[in-house]
DNA sequence: TTGTGGATGTCGCCG
DNA sequence: CGGCGACGTCCACAA
């Protein structure tokens, strides 16, 4: 879509398809096509050489190298580097972001792009040096992705068959609350002896086995006194302490497949 | 730098600083253009409409859609939509990444880019039906942040200040072993009693409280009988359940600043 | 390679 | 808005 606006003629493409570039701008230059994107509300990216300064929850500094920075029409901002999924800086969606140039210590112009935000009360401030290229694009709305395989799947499964954990377990309700939390599947045993039973996507740790205990506890607290409710750890696999951890705790263990196998 | 290789002729500005860039090419030209300088080890960028699937620990489908997708040097592919910090589908580093191209349903050709890795055995595919933009860049080497504002700051802080959780408490190790794992600081209070301390940067919920309580049981265990250590749980704030569960397992809770706020 | 816990985790749901 | 737990979590570090 051929972009008309006055701003267009900074883009080196302006009549392409939704997306415009520059190629090695002058600070100026690349300071009103970023400032101008994104408050277009376009999807922008800038590769360049620039520092890093982030100060919120935590602090941090970056220094001198070349980057992929994005900024998002919500307000996200991203600093990538060469390797890795994380971002090495951002900036979460909702915040301002402000872009302007100012004199460098040495003659250079340099770019400032600096967002910030509250709640918590964070800066991020990423100064380029040099930018070889920025570009802005239209992007259409966010959709989500179908997913399988995830916790709420394994749930349906072991709901419609309970004695893939056990025989003659059956399931009284989800997500039942306890002082403790809300129990993921809350079912009686075939001599109807409560039963909380914690539901992992896949191969569990300690902090599983501590989740579950807590459960229970609260659970036993919960119930009359002499209800002894048991815990049932229901995951495809468990690492070595954790069994350790399931057997003090006099809790168990029933694997089943990973969901969303079929 | 300028590019001299022969596929340089591919770049829409081949002299430019490190970065090439193509506009709205067609799908063979940018299938090539992609091929090589993923081969070289650029880090690539395209925007355009897809489709991505992933299949590996779970499944996903996503629609055709406007996206941003990075290739990076280590390997990883991050496919980025207008919202969000996180990407909507991903393909970590270490994996292979092949670009080919197909004839679609329609009469145009497409663009495929197939990420895959072994353990866990995955695959990320995205379906270019039209590309806007291709770019490619040399990145220099991934830096990492000095941060200050971490759990390790934090520890730092108490074992040069341990009065600031309690007088008269004496650090004795840190990271020392239980059944249960490393705790992060073990130490004596005035009376010499043993002590567990578990420390957080952040405000903390149950999850902390369940950790700190499978640490001083198996300390409690580990230690000769009688010895019943304390646990203190440091952070700078608890919420109510966490503070609730505290008291249910005799555990303490110390508020300290958060770190680095010097 | 696997296990374990931290992270400026982020995200969605629910009170 | 805060609490809570899932996440294809990712990640560094240790065994």
């Amino acid at each position: 879509m051929a972009r008309d606006d006055g701003e267009s003629t900074d883009a080196k493409t302006p009549d392409a398809d939704g997306v415009e570039t520059l190629v090695d701008p002058e600070p100026e230059r690349a300071t009103r096509f970023v400032r101008t994107a994104t408050t277009r509300g376009d999807y922008v990216t800038v590769v360049g050489d620039c520092t890093v300064e982030y100060d919120g929850r935590a602090s941090s500094t970056l220094g001198s190298g070349r980057r992929h920075v994005l900024h998002k029409p919500d307000g996200t901002v991203l600093v990538h580097e060469a390797d890795g999924h994380q971002p090495v800086n951002w900036q979460p969606a909702g915040g301002d972001v402000a872009v302007h140039h100012e004199a460098s210590e040495t003659d250079a112009a340099i770019v400032v792009l600096r967002a910030t935000s509250e709640t918590p009360e964070e800066e991020l401030v990423v100064r380029f040096s040099a930018i070889s290229q920025a570009s802005a694009f239209e992007m259409g709305e966010s959709s989500s992705p179908e997913t399988v395989g995830t916790e709420a799947d394994l749930k349906e499964y072991v709901l419609a068959e309970p004695e893939s954990i056990e025989r003659g377990l059956q399931p009284l309700a989800t997500e039942r609350e306890t002082p403790a939390g809300p129990v993921d599947v809350y079912a009686e045993d075939d001599s109807g002896r409560p039963v909380v039973v914690e539901l992992k996507r896949a191969r569990v740790g300690p902090d599983a086995v501590g989740q579950l205990s807590r459960y229970v506890d609260a659970l036993a607290r919960d119930l009359h006194a002499g209800a002894d409710p048991r815990g049932i750890l229901v995951a495809p696999s468990v690492t070595d302490r954790a069994r350790k951890l399931l057997a003090e705790a006099g809790l168990e263990y029933a694997r089943v497949e990973p969901p969303g196998e079929d």
